[in-house]
RNA sequence: GCCCUCGUAGCUCAGGGGAUAGAGCAACCGCCUCCUAAGCGGUAGGUCGCAGGUUCAAUUCCUGCCGAGGGCGCCA
């Protein structure tokens, strides 16, 4: 990673080793040392060895010809004065370990206390747009908690690339044109007739979730027999369904008869109509569900208007003009081999209907043409056989595929009572996010949900998320921030002044271990943004937010805040206001509230 | 069969070239006359799946193998 331009601690240190690096290059000993070199600065995992250390000594011993701590003695008397340095040594085979200033640490209080919710945002980022394409559900039914991981992690990868001062465009991409909406149409159709009182065997591989009975019903009862149609005439010569009394069936075609069906005895207009009320009411739905979960968007963007626009076949003509393009047994297929795919995909059916893939290809290569420095899409891991091919279109179409990051997430699995529950979308049995949110809690829900890796499996804990105790981290998390409030609360009822004296007056009086180890763990918040932001790791927030939170914890068993000692009480509450800011704006960034009490 | 991800403490997971591999839970022992015990401290627990390779240095990178999960359609 290249040393940022930022204000923590650890890019100061960069700065001043990257300094001494050149001093040692105008006197001609590193010939050999590429002029770009990144110097790595890292924590300590040992306090023995101070905070920072680098292995620049290590890592440039060979190309500049010299022993390591030879090196690193050079660079040691090379390095400029800084007050933020207390102590510099050399240690093992050639690392240089930086102590800092007690100074350095009490003036972190002041900067965070002026910062407020900026402290730990950066311009990293320098204003790059930058584009996330998260969740995209079909708009067939609600939103189930795999979406929810998507959903939650999306969102922070999102903010977190806002926090280091990326220009962030939030997108969710509405397959609003395919198939399966003529299913959704043609489900809430039938469901309709059954509520006109029609009798019917409701096909197999429609949507059989109880919304779509709440769609019919809302058709019903807004229309009464409007759209009525007899049943027997639905199903003259539609071939049968596949069901266990009739295994020799064929439900993908008994469904596509029924959506013809549909389609001829509504007509276009009507068809439209129940088409559209599936569609809107679902997506407002999605749309509220979201927002509910605390995620909203720049844009939604609609397949249909993609497809309308011309752009997909646009794209098939780009491909089709630069020779990656062949016509097989009826269907035009896109040669992804020549790409690194495995095998050549259609693009456009022998009914010359375009599929799916051909729509991704015009979405992606719209995304490139709307200006986006870079495009991130977050996907469920079951479509990453999708990145090879969506790729080498790009790559076809002569744009940099390498704009384009897919990140993969893997969905989660409910425990309940030690139990995984059980889903199965086939049958609608599955849990929504809603119903989890009900359940949990939102701010439990977003706290799970980007507490691991992305591409781990997750074991999610519904009876943990829901219990107020200690082995829950979000309260753990949540509960320090309210003991914060609580003190101050107190201090006002004992009539002692809240409001912190400025600066860094009193702050030398915090000189217990407690209190230092807490500064430390302040000091690394801007680091952990940096890093949780260029690795798209929100967990890397939640873990430091529990190591604050415990540091915290610790701290306030081990001291009294509110001392009679008035010096030593307004230093400890300008501490513990920094822990609170940190706070805030750590569970802010993943979604999830700081309540005042508990 | 091919592709992707993952194998770290009893469980759930961090760490991902660097100095003695960490946390939470579970187990055991302690701590409220005190700003919320939804809290804190301590003890115990590891051949970082196995075998090679690269490197001054490998749990980390590379290769192979073993194991787990997922993906491989003129579906979306």
């Amino acid at each position: 990673m290249l040393p940022s331009p930022g204000h923590s601690m650890k890019s100061k240190l960069q700065e001043l080793v990257a300094q001494a690096l050149a001093t040692l290059a105008g006197q001609g000993l590193l010939a050999e040392v590429p002029a770009d070199h990144a110097v790595q600065i890292e924590r300590t995992r040992d306090p023995a060895h101070g905070d920072f250390a680098t292995n620049t000594a290590l890592v440039l011993a060979k190309p500049a010809r010299m022993k390591p701590r030879d090196l690193a003695q050079r660079l040691v008397d090379a390095l400029p004065a800084s007050p933020m340095v207390a102590a510099v040594e050399i240690a093992g085979p050639g690392f240089i370990n930086f102590r800092l200033t007690e100074d350095a640490y009490h003036a972190l209080i002041p900067e965070i206390l002026a910062r407020g919710p900026d402290y730990g945002r950066s311009q990293l980022g320098a204003g790059k747009r930058v584009q996330v394409e998260f969740v995209s559900a079909n708009p067939t039914g609600p939103l189930h908690v795999g979406h929810g991981r998507g959903a939650a992690y999306g969102a922070v990868v999102a903010d977190l690339l806002a926090a280091v001062g990326y220009s962030v465009h939030r997108e969710y991409y509405v397959n609003d044109a395919g198939r399966q909406m003529d299913i959704l149409a043609t489900s809430v159709w039938l469901r309709y007739l059954e509520l006109c009182g029609e009798s019917l065997g409701f096909p197999s591989n429609g949507y059989k979730g109880d919304y779509v009975w709440d769609i019919a019903a809302t058709l019903h009862r807004e229309h009464g027999d409007d759209y009525r149609a007899d049943a027997l005439k639905v199903f003259r010569g539609v071939p049968p369904d596949q069901r266990d009394d009739e295994p020799d069936g064929d439900k993908e075609a008994h469904i596509d008869a029924l959506i013809a069906a549909a389609k001829r005895l509504l007509g276009d207009n009507r068809y439209r109509f129940v088409f559209e009320l599936g569609l809107n009411t679902i997506l407002d739905d999605i749309r509220a569900d979201l927002h509910e979960f605390g995620v909203d968007y720049q844009e939604w963007y609609s397949e249909r208007a993609l497809t309308e626009s011309g752009a997909v076949n646009k794209a098939i003509e780009r491909l089709r003009e630069a020779g990656h393009v062949y016509e097989q047994a009826g269907a035009l297929w896109f040669r992804s081999t020549d790409f690194g795919d495995e095998k050549d995909r259609v693009i456009e059916r022998e009914n010359g209907q375009t599929t799916y893939f051909a729509s991704d290809i015009a979405y992606h290569m719209d995304k490139l043409e709307r200006g986006f420095e870079r495009v991130i899409d977050i996907w469920g891991a079951d479509h990453h056989g999708y990145v090879p091919r969506v790729k080498g279109a790009l790559k076809a179409l002569g744009d940099d595929a390498d704009r384009l990051e897919v990140l993969l997430v893997q969905f989660a699995v409910l425990y309940r009572g030690g139990e995984k529950v059980q889903m199965s979308t086939r049958s609608g049995e599955f849990v929504t996010l809603r119903q989890l949110r009900k359940e949990v809690g939102r701010d439990a829900a977003r706290f799970f949900y980007v507490m691991r890796r992305c591409e781990q499996h997750m074991d999610f804990d519904l009876d943990l998320a829901k219990s107020q105790s200690a082995d829950n981290p979000v309260y753990y998390v949540q509960y320090a921030h309210a003991r914060v409030e609580s003190v101050l609360r107190q201090a006002a009822d004992k009539c002692m002044p809240v409001e912190p004296s400025r600066g860094t007056v009193n702050l030398q009086r915090l000189s217990e271990a407690h209190e230092q180890a807490l500064l430390r763990s302040l000091s690394r918040w801007p680091e952990v943004v940096e890093g949780a932001a260029m690795t798209a790791e929100p967990h890397q927030v939640t873990n430091y937010l529990r190591e604050l939170a415990n540091d915290f914890h610790t701290y306030y068993n081990a001291h009294q805040f509110l001392v009679d000692d008035a010096e030593l009480r307004d230093a400890r509450i300008k501490l513990i206001l920094a822990v609170r800011q940190v706070l805030r704006n750590g569970l802010g960034l993943i979604g999830v509230s700081a309540p005042d009490r508990m």
